[in-house]
DNA sequence: GACCAGGCACATC
DNA sequence: GATGTGCATGGT
């Protein structure tokens, strides 16, 4: 359970981890995530974002609105096929179809039209039902947890790892559950905060910190030791 | 033309 | 239980 790479006093983590969000938030300004009109949108952009830049996606649920599409019973009904070719230009769209039915009938059954039951779930339970449907993994579940339903749950993504790897306070072969509880751990239990938080870091993650990171302008660049991301 | 992007399931060792 | 592979489009 090493979460971290450079041992830090609780009170030196938690601080920095404040620090690294107040540094982050001065460069983009509140992020207002997720970039989605309704509950249902959202669920829907958490698969197809999957391993995909989001600019595809923006494409593929253009065209689910543009087809009338996108609303909890059209994509139940929907033959696989044309759901396939309306999400298309966010890529793996064959399987995405079968994950987005996997996902609609799962909400369905559990929600009804409106989704209005599971409100009452207790976020642990939920939690445990969405990582039970097929095409959902921890990082799709915790974002649908967090901006469709609004549960203080920490999404960890590869912005997360990489950034803070690279900054030495996880190590790199943190799994999911590793990295989100090192954050939950760490982080006072505020839904806004957990929110933006990670919209922070997909925002300096895209800008900065890619494979080929640019440091030079990076918000966290003098909190980063190079040394140790060097050698990866 | 290579590399990358807000993962996940499944096969194989 | 760790590691490898298929899935696919679109931007840089």
């Amino acid at each position: 359970m090493a979460a971290s790479l450079v041992s830090y006093s609780e009170k030196e983590r938690k601080d920095l981890l404040l620090k690294i969000y107040g540094r982050m938030l001065k460069r983009f300004g509140q992020r207002n995530w997720w970039p989605g009109e309704t509950q249902f949108e959202v669920c829907v952009g958490a698969v197809l974002t999957q391993n995909t830049a989001w600019k595809n996606v923006e494409k593929a649920i253009a065209n689910l609105k543009q087809s009338g599409k996108l609303d909890l019973e059209s994509i139940l009904n929907i033959d696989i096929d044309e759901l396939a070719l309306l999400i298309r230009p966010a890529g793996y769209f064959r399987l995405k179809a079968r994950r987005l039915k996997s996902l609609v009938e799962y909400l369905y059954k559990r929600g009804g039209r409106k989704l209005s039951k599971i409100r009452d779930v207790q976020t642990q339970q939920l939690r445990a039902e969405l990582l039970a449907v097929w095409g959902i993994g921890p990082e799709t579940a915790d974002s649908i947890l967090l901006y469709a339903f609004e549960r203080p749950v920490f999404v960890v993504d590869a912005y997360t790892k990489r950034i803070f790897s690279r900054m030495g306070l996880i190590s790199r072969e943190a799994d999911y559950e590793e990295v989100r509880t090192f954050f939950e751990n760490n982080l006072p239990e505020r839904l806004q905060l957990f929110n933006d938080y990670h919209a922070q870091i997909v925002a300096t993650g895209h800008n900065y910190c890619s494979p080929k990171p640019r440091c030079e302008e990076c918000p966290l660049e003098d909190l980063c030791p190079k040394l140790i991301w060097r050698q990866e």
